[in-house]
DNA sequence: TGAATCTTTAGAATTACGTCA
DNA sequence: AATGACGTAATTCTAAAGATT
């Protein structure tokens, strides 16, 4: 499929597979093809496709009477482009608007439309995905602070109680305390306040 | 090395169902 | 309440690319 280049609209041309390149129906032996007129506006939405039989002297009223198969429509790169263009400025389209992309990219306003369902669709996988990853970023960064703070609370276990020595009078509430229960009980220090090594001795309640 | 065959992947199309005017 | 247009989610199916024999 090509696209000329010095046209003003979109021309698609088609080249023909050799024969042997052509499916087969896995149950009829028939082969299909799509219209080769793609230029024109498939007049029925979805299925616009003939069947040429290839079994030698089949008649033609039997090639459209077995069940079809659908053919796969591979858009060019200039529709692709156009579709991600528009898709870019918004992700959905209103009839208007779809009408005139399909005009203008010569496709079928359900072809516009399903191409637009399923690039949301992509659209929101890859947000997904990326939402994953990051959440899993996450969980290895929590899980290693845990793992520090696991270590260092049995850091501050084995060691020996703390001596009279060390404890200070709390001017506020005139009780004896130590340094590392102070901003952790208190409930007021940030987190980061409260890890205060255990000989320090300016400390309150 | 090239051809035949199998497997995987991307994405177009279909189906079922929900929402809303 | 019935209907049609339009959306999402899940799935199917095909073509093409890559891997294997």
């Amino acid at each position: 499929m090509a696209l000329s280049p010095n046209s003003s609209s979109l021309e698609l041309s088609i080249s023909l597979p050799s024969f042997s390149q052509l499916s087969s129906h896995p149950s009829s032996g028939e082969y299909m093809v799509r219209n080769l007129d793609i230029n024109q506006t498939p007049k029925t939405e979805d299925r616009d496709w003939i069947m040429i039989d290839a079994t030698p002297h089949a008649n033609e009223e039997d090639s459209n009477s077995c069940g079809r198969r659908r053919k796969k429509l591979r858009l060019t790169k200039e529709q692709s482009h156009l579709l991600e263009e528009s898709f870019i400025q918004n992700h959905t389209l209103a009839s208007k608007q779809k009408l005139e992309l399909a005009t203008f990219l010569k496709l079928s306003q359900r072809q516009v439309e399903v191409w637009f369902q399923n690039r949301r669709a992509r659209s929101k996988l890859k947000h997904t995905e990326m939402e994953c990853e990051y959440l899993k970023r996450c969980f290895g960064s929590l899980k290693e602070q845990n793992r520090l703070l696991q270590k260092e609370v049995e850091e501050l276990r084995a060691l020996k109680p703390v001596p009279a020595s060390v404890l200070t009078m709390c001017p506020r509430c005139e009780r004896a305390t130590d340094a590392t229960d102070n901003a952790v009980n208190d409930g007021t220090a940030p987190r980061s306040q409260s890890r205060v090594t255990v000989s320090s001795s300016s400390s309150l309640c």
